[in-house]
RNA sequence: GGCCCCGUAGCUCAACUGGAUAGAGCAGCUGACUUCUAAUCAGCAGGUUGCACGUUCGAGUCGUGCCGGGGUCACCA
């Protein structure tokens, strides 16, 4: 909005030359002035009252005199306590509306160009997506699709946790209690058919845990290894890992896959061939109902060992230490945190090694110097260490990478944990969504004269819009608390809300039978009119602020404010019984363009558009 | 315990990064469909911004200290 650096500016020239005050443009604050006063705009006059040793009303008179007075645009303006309101001439809102047609405000580069490589959603394959990486896919998706609006060669990507113990008890599961079970004997979709093995080893472990703490070798155990002041019980809770690391028999089996995995192990990695590939049938089926898609997979079974040749590479260059025992550290108290171990004694990987190694494969890759990870708040220790690390090791990424952390979805019953079964799956919960939106939608009847293949898509991005829209309002630094039995609503700030205004568009334009032309001149606009033609030019505005701060909740409750906006034109107005060629000429004009902007920034969020509703 | 994040209306969220009388939606109560789609609009009610100091013309926003919630400090991922 370059008419706001003018302002700037001429605050700036009058300052000087009136006051003999020296104040830079960029440190003039120009704020939206509050409906309740006369005005567009604010200049705030505060900080030059000190530094010209005048007062506001002295100040405000002379810049705003100087405003009205050099800038055509600027028809009046008035003072209230130390802030100088600005009100501009109709022709400037004409104006701008016309300058918004010719596309004046679309272009937005701050990217130019520049590759960045966004990594999402991130899923381990022993079971299938649930509402946290619902939240993780919508964030990262929308955060790409906003870099790209904004000038920026995006990648995306997906990590997939695809090896380790967690697959491994899946398998193991599987091979001990699946009698064979496919999807397709089962008519399971395939990601819950693993999902449903992981959990029955789980169950399996618990049984053979319970069993063992009757033993006389558990009793051995709890004798020389409890406190004092324990009971058996709370000891033996926890007590779990260790049972399963050196005293299940299970435990033993899942570990014996996993070194076999290791080596190679033919019938091993078929199996794990297949249980993955039902796994990955399965989340695609999930990343298809959301709209989303990668450009590239990468597979931590191909990176680890990068990572490992990456810290060994490290230590002999002196920046990590051995122990003793053979484990590699790095020492990162200097940076104000801590040792930390990045090969274990026997020379296997641990979490961060994988990511040390994924990093630099991706890099030799794209060569993309910004790289953001999309993760959960609980790894923002892991992520300091990491990028810490990257630095130690130089490399020409390091500065560029970020953490786009969020916060965890609650249930309103509390955490989602998988092993008490409060875990809301992805695909559930789309249907439930969509259900929501079906039943509203009968109730309504009438989607006039669409098929029923229109009015299941309509139906669809619907539900999907209302889920979409209520996770990516929010702040990703908030948890967020979300209830799937009320599921979400349809009607006040929601996805619907935005989606039912430019329905309502597109439905004028339906019956507009016209071409679309400009001839607008001398129509004297109404307030509504004037705070609509300033949102639309806020857009390019929001997505700096939005691509700068990785953060799509500035873009919905853009949207947002838009559709109400219009919602309220709406009523007020007639459009195409407008009272005059010019005004209906005005607000069809005004109209397009919101469609368009409601349309550009609700696809930023991954929300489609119907058409009718 | 150390470090990190969060705390705003009954609930879900805003507040342009220090600016005016803290704004929306939901839920509750009123009113508006023979009118371009009522998934809409208008109104009422709802607040000591967790608490206390401090910084300054001005603090929900910055600082310090408490209180409450969460996370994290693994040879788990």
């Amino acid at each position: 909005m370059n008419f706001l650096k003018d302002i700037s500016q001429q605050v700036s020239q009058s300052l000087k030359e009136k006051f003999a005050c020296d104040v830079a443009a960029s440190e003039v604050l120009i704020n939206h002035t509050k409906p309740e006063f006369e005005g567009t705009y604010t200049v705030v006059l505060f900080p030059f009252v000190k530094r010209t040793k005048s007062n506001p009303q002295v100040l405000g008179e002379a810049i705003g005199t100087d405003l009205v007075n050099q800038t055509a645009s600027i028809e009046n303006f008035n003072i209230v306590k130390g802030f100088l309101n600005l009100s501009f001439t109709n022709e400037f809102w004409l104006n701008q509306l016309g300058k918004t047609v010719a596309g004046e405000y679309q272009d937005v580069n701050v990217g130019q160009g520049e590759k960045v490589l966004v990594e999402f959603s991130s899923p381990n394959t022993n079971k299938p997506l649930h509402l946290g990486h619902i939240r993780n896919i919508l964030l990262g998706w929308s955060t790409a699709n906003i870099l790209e609006k904004t000038g920026y060669s995006v990648v995306r990507t997906q990590i997939v946790n695809d090896r380790g113990v967690a697959i491994c008890k899946s398998m193991l599961s599987w091979k001990l209690f699946g009698n064979g079970e496919t999807p397709e004997s089962s008519g399971m979709k395939s990601d819950f058919l693993v999902g449903k093995y992981y959990v029955e080893f789980d169950k399996q472990l618990k049984v053979e845990y319970t069993t063992w703490q009757a033993t006389d070798e558990a009793e051995q155990v709890f004798k020389e290894k409890a406190k004092p002041d324990t009971t058996s019980e709370d000891f033996f809770k926890g007590f779990k890992n260790h049972y399963f690391n050196d005293h299940s028999d299970l435990g033993r089996q899942v570990k014996d896959m996993l070194l076999k995995w290791e080596d190679d192990d033919e019938e091993v990695k078929a199996l794990w061939s297949m249980m993955n590939g039902w796994v990955y049938d399965g989340f695609e089926v999930t990343y298809q109902k959301l709209g989303v898609g990668f450009d590239q997979s990468y597979y931590e079974s191909d990176t680890y060992l990068t990572g490992k040749s990456m810290v060994e590479a490290g230590e002999e260059a002196g920046l990590f230490y051995k122990k003793e025992d053979g484990s590699i550290w790095v020492d990162l108290e200097p940076q104000g945190l801590d040792q930390k171990i990045l090969l274990r004694s026997d020379g296997t990987s641990v979490y961060l090694t994988q990511d040390l190694g994924t990093a630099d494969i991706r890099y030799q890759d794209h060569t993309a110097k910004k790289m953001i990870y999309v993760v959960g708040d609980e790894q923002n220790y892991h992520f300091k260490v990491l990028f810490e690390i990257m630095k130690k090791l130089d490399k020409p990424y390091a500065e560029g990478l970020y953490h786009l952390s969020y916060g965890m979805v609650d249930l309103p019953t509390g955490k989602m944990k998988s092993r008490e079964g409060t875990v809301v799956d992805a695909d559930v919960l789309i249907k439930e969504v969509i259900g929501e939106a079906r039943s509203g939608a009968e109730e309504r009847g009438d989607m006039g004269g669409l098929t029923a293949d229109e009015q299941e898509g309509t139906i669809r991005d619907i539900g999907l819009g209302a889920l979409k829209y209520f996770i990516l309002k929010v702040n990703p630094q908030k948890r967020i608390v979300f209830d799937p039995k009320e599921s979400v609503d349809m009607q006040g700030q929601t996805g619907p809300y935005i989606q039912n205004a430019y329905v309502r568009i597109k439905s004028i334009f339906r019956k507009s039978e016209e071409e679309l032309s400009q001839d607008f001149a001398g129509y004297v606009c109404q307030d509504v009119e004037r705070q609509l033609v300033n949102q639309l030019i806020q857009y390019p505005t929001v997505l700096e602020q939005a691509a700068a701060h990785y953060d799509p909740s500035l873009v919905a409750h853009y949207s947002y404010d838009l559709a109400k906006g219009f919602h309220r034109f709406y009523h007020d107005l007639r459009i195409l019984g407008a009272e005059s060629p010019e005004a209906k000429s005005f607000r069809l004009n005004l109209s397009k363009q919101i469609a368009d902007t409601l349309e550009s920034s609700l696809n930023l969020l991954g929300i489609n558009l119907p058409q009718r509703m």
